[in-house]
DNA sequence: GTTCCTGCAAAAGCTTTGCAGAAGA
DNA sequence: TCTTCTGCAAAGCTTTTGCAGGAAC
């Protein structure tokens, strides 16, 4: 069950997050885009609509985002982290042809590893690579 | 079993890499430093035996020895890529508190998901994050 | 001798910081 | 009103690029 954009709002709310223009526009973003954009994928849409935005707030707005936990940031490689609304288990598959991101359904809960044992995990990220089906027919 | 120096060497002449006084101290760096280094790290160890070492070199380098699948990189977050001699299967762990990253046992080959049935997969990374137990009894 | 490598300087790309003015509650 | 947010400019970091001199084979 995904969350909607009403119940951010309220989780925003509840933890005194003001809803500012900038902010519910950024969000509203993330969750009809879900293909893992960066900060400038997303600065560049929502900046021919909000001709005065800046990309510090869409960096300030992210940053608050993932630390209410309600966005996941990705970093799987090319120094640029990419944003998710989906916070719900899942894994990454980057393609290296078109970059884009697939999600795929695994269940972390399952990942348990004996070398671990004394380690408190607060985060588990599975991350793959390689080329994605439109990219494969694509070249045939 | 892991590769030796002189397995490594060998695979460089094989592949008509070089053998430059730079490249092996590099190389021979990360064999006895495995606990996956940045550049910055590498650079200044080495530049204090080195005085004429650049940074350029040590990015030039790594990047040869991930190219030949002697090194591998790992993007786990902040920006910055570690560097690993180990090209074997295995997870990597990010401790929040300290950044050292330890390596845990994991076969990826068993790592399969019907929602990439018709993906081609071609790296698998699996990190996690969390707190390990030298900074846990730390602050006890 | 030819090819490849090194290292300096400069630039590029992503992200953070400082701060004055503006907006939210 | 008081707090928090926005957006500009500047700076900070990691990484890449261009190129002349130097090393490897």
């Amino acid at each position: 069950m995904k969350a909607s954009f009403e119940d951010l709002k309220e989780e925003l709310k509840i933890r005194h997050i003001n809803l500012s223009h900038q902010r519910l526009k950024v969000l509203e973003y993330l969750i009809q885009n879900q293909y893992h954009p960066t900060v400038d994928q997303i600065f560049t849409e929502l900046h021919q609509e909000i001709s005065t935005l800046s990309k510090t707030t869409v960096y300030n707005t992210l940053r608050v985002l993932v630390e209410a936990g309600l966005v996941r940031a990705i970093n799987i490689e090319d120094h640029e982290t990419r944003y998710d609304i989906n916070v719900e288990n899942h894994g990454h598959f980057k393609c290296e042809s078109c970059a884009r991101i697939d999600d795929f359904r695994i269940d972390t809960d399952s990942l348990v590893f004996d070398d671990l044992i004394n380690f408190v995990i607060k985060e588990k990220n599975v991350n793959f690579k390689g080329i994605c089906p439109r990219c494969l027919s694509m070249s045939k």
